[in-house]
DNA sequence: CTTTCATATCAGTGGTGGCTGACACCACCG
DNA sequence: CGGTGGTGTCAGCCACCACTGATATGAAAG
């Protein structure tokens, strides 16, 4: 049990651009181009997010020609399913510790 | 599978502070008091961020004479450790579906 | 080699959010 | 009842972060 989550690594997920870009990385592997057709964002502003999410250890790269594939790293995702699911399972147990008012 | 994650709930959940509270709560139920003790912020600044948790639904509260004790919802945690297992199944299918360049 | 396109990087700027001090409210206790 | 202590609310300040435009790099096409 560690109870404890990376912070870093939820705000790096807790912008709602760079989220929605995990969620179409997360269905199938895609280039900075379909990423801009996708979400309507400018490249420049979707590159400096896939810079963030690279530097998290998020994502990861992978050239092809001209273009830069991007996919997500599913284990990453996962360990951060596991520390809430801990958080959850640890709430549930400590629903009747209260400690004594001061 | 859904492979959409609660974008609020995350952003709730991003500062350093809130998620000290949470995994606090996660252990024993606490009042306002006990967590300037332990967190060592002003008890003016945890009472905005317990009224943010409180506004997502991440903690409810418990009067208890001139106390108040605050227990996070476990079923909160565990739907968003669910959503992100989603996504991290949901990438791990995705690892070989490539979209085609442009 | 030159052009073109995809991508990355950088500096500047504006808006959002966190921290704080002052104040209001409510429950206990003398 | 009045005092005391715990808690919530509000307005203001400040810092950080996301977005942008300009620019650099690098690879293919002609």
């Amino acid at each position: 049990m560690m109870t404890s989550v990376d912070t870093d690594l939820i705000r790096v997920l807790a912008d709602p651009l760079r989220l929605q870009i995990v969620t179409l990385l997360a269905k199938e592997t895609l280039c900075t181009t379909h990423l801009v057709e996708e979400t309507g964002a400018r490249q420049t502003n979707l590159s400096n997010h896939l810079r963030v999410l690279r530097e998290a250890g998020v994502v990861e790269t992978e050239p092809c020609g001209r273009y830069t594939y991007y996919k997500v790293r599913p284990d990453v995702i996962a360990s951060l399913a596991g520390q809430f699911a801990d958080l959850a399972e640890s709430a549930r147990n400590a629903a009747d510790n209260k400690r004594a008012c001061p």
